[in-house]
DNA sequence: ATGAAAGCGCTAACAA
DNA sequence: TTGTTAGCGCTTTCAT
């Protein structure tokens, strides 16, 4: 009952046997290793072709301790992985730069904190070489979880503890909103509110820094907590409306947010960017390009950052290679730029 | 330089000695294969505790043979994967239903026709033990890659050809097309016009049928080729209304694309229900609960059609595992449903 | 430059 | 019921 194909699969032995040489030959042909005259290493080529001899990793990591894969980690995906397609883009960055390495991305989706000790078993297991860590909340124990399991990690997006050997990615999000709002002021608007994201991810509290950096002491009332649903935008635009009516723009810490806002502004009659003028953030463009107006916002490269999260773990498991390896290895700050649209 | 941690790892050997038992009877124990008795097996299981054993899988599956590992192969992510949560649902599920059978998942995105070499070796390398394949076009080569590998394959979508033992989930296209129509038709509509999606997808021609088996001998121009973006809607929606300057319904292929077409109606100060009633397909609830107004369309539940794939292709894996190992496996449709929001 | 041989950690006959 | 033993396919000293 087990696959043919499989028990057909040829063995490095059987390279070996039609080339005319030993295993040990075949092997360092085979992973490249010098060392090996021309003639012979073309004549092993040559069996490897014929044979499509393909190597079993099974076997190579059994001895090598190396698996040549990665595990992308996403807690709660309830959160945004659903909907949003940050995740998704950075997965499809990571998957890039893992593939060009020759790597494997195993995803490990998570529902809560019964599934947390699944994946400690899995990552102490020795399965993968190295760890990317998603959505975190404050106090999570994802990050303990894998450096007790020794596996090497970078997490995606600031944590909110600091800490020496800690390596992160995430973008310039306090410049990016400083220049939101820069941007508003330039053009002359001087009743600025702010949606904010839940304050208790570190991407919302560097955003409301920012707005905050440029225009300092701001009256509270004139900024509302979102939670990065449309839903939220539009009860945070709401607030804002209730509180200042005078208002003339608003910086959301999110286009997804800022979608909701222009839906309340929208239904109010509020003409955008006329009366007041929107700025959202991340620039997701299913969003930004298809709101009503298309929506001015801060741009992060996030399909890059996912591709420097998957070079910075690679560094981290094997230090020799790749790069020449000189510099140690630090968390990874991606600038952000404003793409104006009509909203603003 | 290596890890120290996995330095550490303890093997089946050490819990065999710690439990003064064979390294035969640690295995069968930590395997769950009865025939130990109950003391022996407990002190290994305490041993197993005390070292913080974890098998070692690269060992385990040269042996066995047997990965636990399925692949996910996402064809050409620029196509969906990207701003579309369809993908991202259904992965989800798989992963659900994979994690509940302690299997993993890897991850393939493909970027083109370039990439596909790179999925052939993988599969056929013998790293998982199954795959399922996403986002096929017409003439895919993917499908025929996996057998030639000879990797257990389930197709998410019905594919364009039909063979005896390609199997495949999807959502019953062609009657949710025709429940969508009908309820414009009970709700009094009369010229109803289809933004179909495109037509060398099998869910276009499939949910185009259903519009006919509703609507037989409508106006070829009643029907207009859109791409599944919300742009394609626009256009196919502008295009359906200079055709039909008395258009009362339209029935879209996808939320997506209806979201474009309310836009280009909202533009034009047509109502909708009222003048035009609009279903889409899908219920993406990020889209449609979202457009303006909130759409009526067709769900199709995406997360239980992912844990369905997965199911079917880990029963194909090892067929007398699980379930009560009868019938022969077959491809599945589920069924889909009407939910009534505010566009029709 | 090449080959012989010793395992990597585990499972599965086969013996006892 | 338990233990002994022979590999799974590969890399990597160590000889030659």
């Amino acid at each position: 009952m087990s696959d043919p194909s499989l028990a057909h699969r040829p063995t490095l032995e059987a390279v070996a046997a039609r080339a005319g040489v030993s295993r040990a030959t075949a092997s360092r042909v085979v992973n490249g290793s010098d060392g090996v005259r021309a003639p012979l290493a073309e004549r092993v080529r040559r069996a490897v072709d014929e044979l499509g001899y393909v190597p079993n990793q099974a076997a190579r990591t059994l001895v090598t301790r190396r698996n040549d894969a990665v595990a992308v980690v996403v807690a709660e995906p309830e959160t945004r992985f659903f909907s949003d397609p940050f995740l998704t883009q950075q997965v499809r960055g990571i998957s890039k730069e893992l593939t060009a390495r020759d790597n494997q991305l195993v995803l490990l989706l998570t529902e809560g904190a019964a599934d947390y000790e699944r994946v400690g078993r899995y990552l102490a297991g020795g399965h993968v070489d190295g760890a990317l860590l998603f959505s975190l909340h404050d106090d999570d124990t994802l990050p303990a979880l894998a450096r007790r399991a020794g596996v090497p990690t970078v997490i995606g997006g600031r944590p909110s503890w600091s800490d020496a050997d800690t390596l992160y990615v995430d973008c310039d999000n306090r410049g990016g909103a400083r220049d939101a709002v820069t941007y508003l002021l330039d053009g002359g608007r001087r009743r600025i509110g702010h949606i904010a994201g839940p304050l208790d991810q570190t991407a919302s509290v560097d955003r409301l820094e920012g707005f905050r950096d440029a225009l300092p002491g701001t009256d509270p009332r004139m900024i509302a907590e979102g939670d990065f649903t449309p839903e939220g935008g539009a009860r945070a635009m709401a607030a804002l409306l209730e509180h200042c009516p005078d208002l003339d723009a608003v910086f959301a810490a999110s286009d997804v947010m800022a979608s909701g806002a222009l839906r309340v502004l929208r239904t109010r009659g509020i003409k955008v960017p006329e009366d007041i003028a929107v700025v959202g953030f991340d620039d997701i463009v299913s969003v930004a390009e298809w709101t009503d107006p298309p929506l001015t916002t801060i741009r992060q490269d996030i399909e890059e950052m996912g591709r420097m999260m998957a070079r910075l773990l690679l560094r981290r498991v094997s230090p020799s290679a790749g790069d020449a390896d000189g510099p140690a290895l630090s968390s990874i700050i991606t600038p952000t730029r404003l793409v104006v649209r009509a909203s603003a």
